[in-house]
DNA sequence: ACCTGAACACCGTTCAAGT
DNA sequence: ACCTGAACACCGTTCAAGT
């Protein structure tokens, strides 16, 4: 699909009927909804916001993408292509790591547009390439009758863990954020005492005790240490030793 | 808190700052709200059939538990204390089964609801007892410095697979139902040669296999599976052999 | 303190009418 | 085929005005 165009139209006043003189293309569309949520988020984005970014009304949209559903399943779709798939290697350990830090990287790129991904999805299926070489990864290890549990397992806890890294936590004005580190700082000893008594390990680094918006994105060790936890567990099931 | 009773109040005419003879409190709210989300998933909820249901204007509800976004806080919160805590046990890998488990058993009981903890995140200062016990464990088992990590993973890997899983496909309805299974079951093999040797092992049991609505729910086997890994993994680095 | 009534600035979507 | 212009049925939120 075409790179992401510029698309700045000022809108020119068209009479009934007349032609845009830049015509609008599904991909125009697709492109510039991609951007608009990407830079300003789901919150600043409606087909109207689009339509006027185009220079047309609203109704040309669904004339040409459908309604708002589909046109986030093509932005979804667009994005989905978007993820590089690690050349194939004979040490599938690496091969797997590679895979889910690129799923990831992809998303902390674009994380508005990731967000949509566990909200409003669309048909899927297109986009199965990653899946496709995960199953054969899988079936190559031995999986057997666990191909399915593996397959979902794996792909499940990855996914799942960026979906959950890149929730909001709430709305990132300063005042909440300076409340909610205010909270978190006197939690009750007496009913929590593990988060409390390693408060320092954990502040702005797990999940649940967090309060910046810099913290969104958790410590890249803590990916790799899942996903050397999925890697390790497959191979204790399904290897010889 | 409460339990949500059925408020069914039909909407009788009042003279300007009358009260309701119901009075509204901001626990009916909350739990009318959990309802209608509950009941109607998020398309049918919005503050003005909120307030419908309660027969009041919307702005009451403002005057109780401020915007939407914080009256979905409130909802998360409520969501969140329904999750049962196992008793602990001298078996932690028992015992983190059974609270992977519970947490996902109650994301089922209210879909709905739970989709929207990956959305629109309230303050996580509260509802930390079952993150507490979790630190806990970990800590216990020897985690170290290690720690964030171990509990970001295991957290982020179960939490994620329910979001995921209960991700809806698409809408819902039986053409589109019927238009992917069509796709999925005519895949091109040269494109994807894995997904469609092991179709019939794949076929709605697995993530981007499925096209029903029954299918929502992976296996309850996948989710076992990927808790096992988790514990493994975690008894392999952190416990001597 | 608590609620009404109305208003404001938005939405997504549809549709007849134009070229 | 492609787009306008207007309309419809909704939203979330605010605010003065009532009791």
């Amino acid at each position: 699909m075409a790179a992401a165009r510029p698309v700045k139209a000022v809108r020119q006043r068209r009479g009934r009927g007349e032609r845009a003189d830049i015509p609008i293309t599904r991909d125009t569309i697709v492109a510039t909804a991609f951007r608009l949520i990407d830079e300003r988020g789901p919150d600043g984005f409606s087909m109207r916001s689009l339509a006027t970014e185009l220079g047309v009304f609203p109704a040309t949209l669904y004339w040409h993408v459908g309604d708002r559903a589909h046109l986030l399943g093509l932005v979804e779709h667009e994005w989905i292509n978007g993820i590089e798939l690690p050349a194939l290697s004979d040490d599938w350990r690496a091969w797997m790591l590679a895979v889910a830090r690129s799923y990831r990287r992809h998303a902390h790129r674009h994380p508005n547009v990731a967000r949509l991904m566990s909200v409003e999805r669309a048909r899927n299926t297109d986009n199965l390439t990653i899946p496709d070489a995960v199953v054969g990864a899988l079936a190559r290890l031995g999986a057997g009758d666990d191909l399915v549990h593996a397959y979902n397992a794996v792909v499940g806890a990855v996914q799942g863990f960026v979906v959950i890294e890149l929730a909001r936590i709430g709305d990132p004005t300063p005042e909440s954020m300076a409340d909610t580190e205010r909270d978190l700082r006197s939690l009750d000893p007496q009913r929590f005492p593990h988060i409390t008594s390693h408060f320092d390990h954990l502040a702005e680094r797990a999940l649940s005790v967090r309060w910046s918006e810099e913290s969104v994105q958790l410590p890249d060790e803590s990916f790799d240490f899942l996903v050397g936890l999925l890697i390790d567990g497959l191979a204790a099931r399904f290897l010889p030793r």
